[in-house]
DNA sequence: TACACCGGCCTTTTT
DNA sequence: GGCCGGTGTA
């Protein structure tokens, strides 16, 4: 048992305590994944058949990655009959074998959040009520909250205090929404993320036989990222694990970050209460990162009233300050990025995968990719618009769903008249009515359309389109009882026009498109190739699409990952660790996003994400933020994320001049910045702080009511008359945002021009005269 | 029936 | 800036 050398007490504890409750508080880079691990190796070798050990994850990242881990450890054959997976894949495997119990077939479609909310929309429609008070997402996340409470449609109408609330909230007919949606997804034999899970539940509450099934088959359960769990995950395990009690959970309520998606972090304050024998195992040291990092990241957490005490330490080097760079635009903040990444790799000899670029939204990964491919920096973008979510990609894969699934109406209304084969709205509303009036699926009319002809009142032209469409689906169906996925779906993209289609469109994004469908069909070739190499893999159409249904990030992972900066979000860097760290746009509003900033609880949760960021890190950080951004079609100011000023400023260096210096060290002793009216304005903040130029150049006055001189002087620690303008100066313009002077020219009051680089709209020659320029 | 155009809306994070 | 839904036109 050479692995157990090398762990520190707490650690060794974890992994050798394998009967019984045991909750294990990891804070972050204190060796979570290979505690995880090693635990699961050591129940191996102790004689415990790994078909006994079930293990949840949060992302298929992680549990990919652990997996790989244990088979070094145990030997393939023996992680292979591990059951190790996220929730939702777990238990959709679970309910493709039991759903028949709760009237699913086992193939039915798993909806992704687009399918859901259409699905929704037509509902809405339908009822023919406001689709303005009603709207799908609001409604949906409503939907969630109560799928993941397990408040079914039943016990919604016994609820007569939810019924209040919506109907409080002018929502009177969510119920019936509600109804509408889940006989809707039933009907089409689909589940949305959340019935994964509901109907787990449901399967093991109502049908005792199949819960004594699981409950001997998993008696080792392990769950990672415990403080992420929400209400219907934990019932799931509570249920599963109730007979042996075998349970290890894991988890750093620190890092708790999915509360929008229903997390309880009062899971693991209380698991304790759950099992009150528990064990409880605390790992504090961290030995991923540097001393400053970990302390930095320790200061900002303790902002936070909600938390477990605990005590976080490095023995590693102290390590360098984190470093602040503060820009004018978003390009230019990915500018200073990848010229940074660049710099290293040469003088650091470090590795293009050493870096790792961290940011709030996806939104903000195009500035960085067209940085780093400007430098040629080899890059790689996690998550995001995933590939399985872009339309093209959809319909295509909208025409395998109706093959494994007839009854899948979103797919069906996806595709029947995409590429435009003539059967418009009408003939489908139409084909709709009738079918339900008949109480059968669309599918079913489609299957017998001579028979039902007469009564659906459509001409003959339209009765021939409909039939050559459900022919040729017909087609695709027999040729996959022979063929493989990707000589099916090679077909499909070509007999059902969509390539044609998609060639027509000769512009850059239409090649894209047609690009994209070669992408998706290599992965299938990909896919199969791999299915056959697994011993007992499932090549299969339905296999297909289930690893992607569940997976926003398998996409071409196929591709190496070696030596590439990854960019993703920091919700996906949980669990990754990366020597260099940029966590950029730092910036009020975007971290802590405006959606966020509400309340305490949300507050909260976005310094636990910004904890999260920071201890991504094992050597060095780079914050970043930008005075102006381009968003939402438009420059936006902006000013630094409060989350800067709770560092204590000797963790922090400020890259670039001297007024910044001010601002780190003002904000690092109090916490004006919190303060709706500041004593002093901050010169970074409100445009009327700006310094213009009117006196001097004879520049009309602009419009805009200006704050006396006195403003500009605090503005301007150097003293310097506000008037003039300098080569060098950074300044704003009505239009084109903020720039830098580059040149100026003549020496006529009146007319002297300059030469200004401006950060999203690049170099423009100006008149001083006409120009509004602010000096920043 | 198909498509172009316009206007309003929003936009956090993931399974 | 991009998406969606509605509307007007060929």
């Amino acid at each position: 048992m050479d692995y157990l050398k090398g762990l520190n007490e707490p650690q060794f504890e974890a992994v050798t305590t394998l009967e019984g409750p045991l909750m294990v508080l990891a804070g972050a880079g204190s060796g979570k994944t290979r505690v995880l691990t090693m635990r699961i190796a050591h129940l191996i070798t102790n004689g415990i058949d790994p078909f006994n050990i079930l293990a949840l994850t949060f992302t298929n990242k992680a549990a990919k990655e652990m997996k790989e881990r244990i088979a070094k450890l145990v030997g393939d054959s023996n992680a292979r009959s591990l059951w190790m997976g996220t929730f939702h894949s777990v238990f959709a495997r679970i309910l493709r074998i039991e759903g028949h119990y709760l009237g699913y077939p086992s193939n039915f479609t798993i909806y992704d959040t687009q399918d859901a909310l259409n699905v929704l929309k037509k509902v809405i429609k339908d009822l023919g009520i406001d689709a303005e008070i009603y709207k799908a997402k609001k409604v949906m996340s409503r939907i969630s909250q109560y799928k993941n409470n397990l408040i079914t449609v039943n016990a919604y109408f016994n609820n007569p205090e939810l019924m209040e609330a919506d109907e409080r909230a002018n929502m009177k007919h969510m119920g019936e929404v509600y109804r509408k949606y889940v006989e809707a997804c039933f009907k089409n034999g689909a589940m949305d993320f959340d019935d994964l899970l509901l109907k787990t539940n449901e399967l093991l509450t109502r049908f005792p036989e199949v819960l004594a099934k699981y409950q001997d088959r998993f008696r080792y359960i392990l769950v990672d990222e415990y403080q992420d769990t929400n209400h219907s995950q934990y019932l799931i395990v509570k249920a599963l694990a109730s007979k042996f009690e075998n349970i290890c959970v894991v988890g750093d309520d620190a890092q708790s970050i999915y509360s929008f998606r229903g997390a309880n972090i009062y899971n693991i304050l209380n698991f304790k209460k759950d099992y009150p024998d528990a064990v409880t195992v605390s790992l504090e040291q961290n030995y991923r990162s540097t001393q400053n990092i970990v302390d930095a990241a320790n200061v900002v957490i303790s902002k936070n009233l909600q938390q477990f005490k605990k005590n976080v330490f490095s023995e590693n080097e102290v390590g360098e300050k984190i470093k602040i760079y503060r820009s004018l635009s978003d390009a230019d903040e990915a500018n200073f990025v990848s010229a940074n990444i660049y710099e290293l790799h040469n003088t650091q000899q470090r590795h293009f995968s050493d870096f790792a670029i961290l940011y709030r939204t996806n939104s903000q990964t195009r500035a960085f990719e067209d940085a780093l491919r400007k430098k040629n920096i080899p890059y790689k973008v996690y998550g995001g618009l995933s590939f399985y979510q872009r339309k093209e990609v959809k319909d295509l894969l909208a025409y395998l769903r109706i093959l494994v699934n007839e009854n899948d109406s979103e797919a069906l209304s996806r595709i029947i008249n995409y590429p435009a084969r003539g059967i418009g709205e009408t003939t489908q509303n139409k084909l709709v009515v009738f079918a339900d009036s008949q109480n059968l699926s669309v599918s079913q009319v489609l299957d017998n359309l001579g028979f039902y002809a007469p009564q659906l009142g459509l001409n003959n032209g339209i009765l021939t389109k409909l039939g050559d469409f459900w022919a040729m689906i017909k087609a695709f169906q027999v040729m996959l009882k022979t063929d493989n996925v990707y000589d099916v779906a090679m077909e499909v993209a070509k007999r059902s026009g969509l390539i044609k289609f998609l060639k027509e469109d000769a512009t850059p994004e239409g090649i894209s498109r047609v690009e994209n469908i070669q992408e998706l069909l290599n992965s299938m070739q990909g896919f199969i190739d791999e299915q056959i190499q697994i011993e007992d893999g499932d090549p299969s159409l339905s296999n297909f699409m289930e690893n992607i249904a569940l997976s926003a990030d398998t996409q071409t992972d196929k591709d190496d990952d070696t030596n590439k900066v990854s960019l993703m979000t920091i919700h996906l860097s949980k669990g990754l660790e990366f020597p260099i760290v940029h966590l950029v746009g730092l910036e009020e509003n975007l971290f802590p996003s405006f959606m966020s900033s509400a309340t305490r609880e949300d507050l909260e949760e976005e310094r636990r994400l910004f904890y999260v960021a920071l201890t991504r890190a094992e050597k060095q950080v780079f914050f970043s933020y930008a005075v102006s951004r381009f968003q939402w079609g438009k420059i936006t100011d902006a000013e630094p994320s409060r989350f800067l000023s709770e560092i204590d400023s000797h963790y922090l260096e400020m890259i670039n001049p001297v007024a910044e210096l001010k601002f780190i060290n003002r904000s690092g002793l109090d916490s004006s910045i919190f303060d709706e009216t500041p004593s002093e304005p901050r010169f970074y903040k409100k445009k009327e702080e700006k310094k213009t130029l009117e006196r001097n150049t004879n520049v009309p006055p602009p419009k805009k009511t200006l704050k006396p001189v006195a403003t500009a002087r605090i503005i301007n620690p150097a003293g310097q008359s506000s008037q003039d303008i300098e080569v060098g100066d950074m300044v704003r313009h009505d239009r084109f945002g903020v720039g830098k002077v580059e040149f100026l020219d003549g020496t006529d009051p009146q007319n002297i021009k300059a030469k200004v680089i401006f950060a999203n709209e690049g170099e423009k020659n100006l008149i001083l005269k006409f120009a509004k320029l602010t000096k920043i």
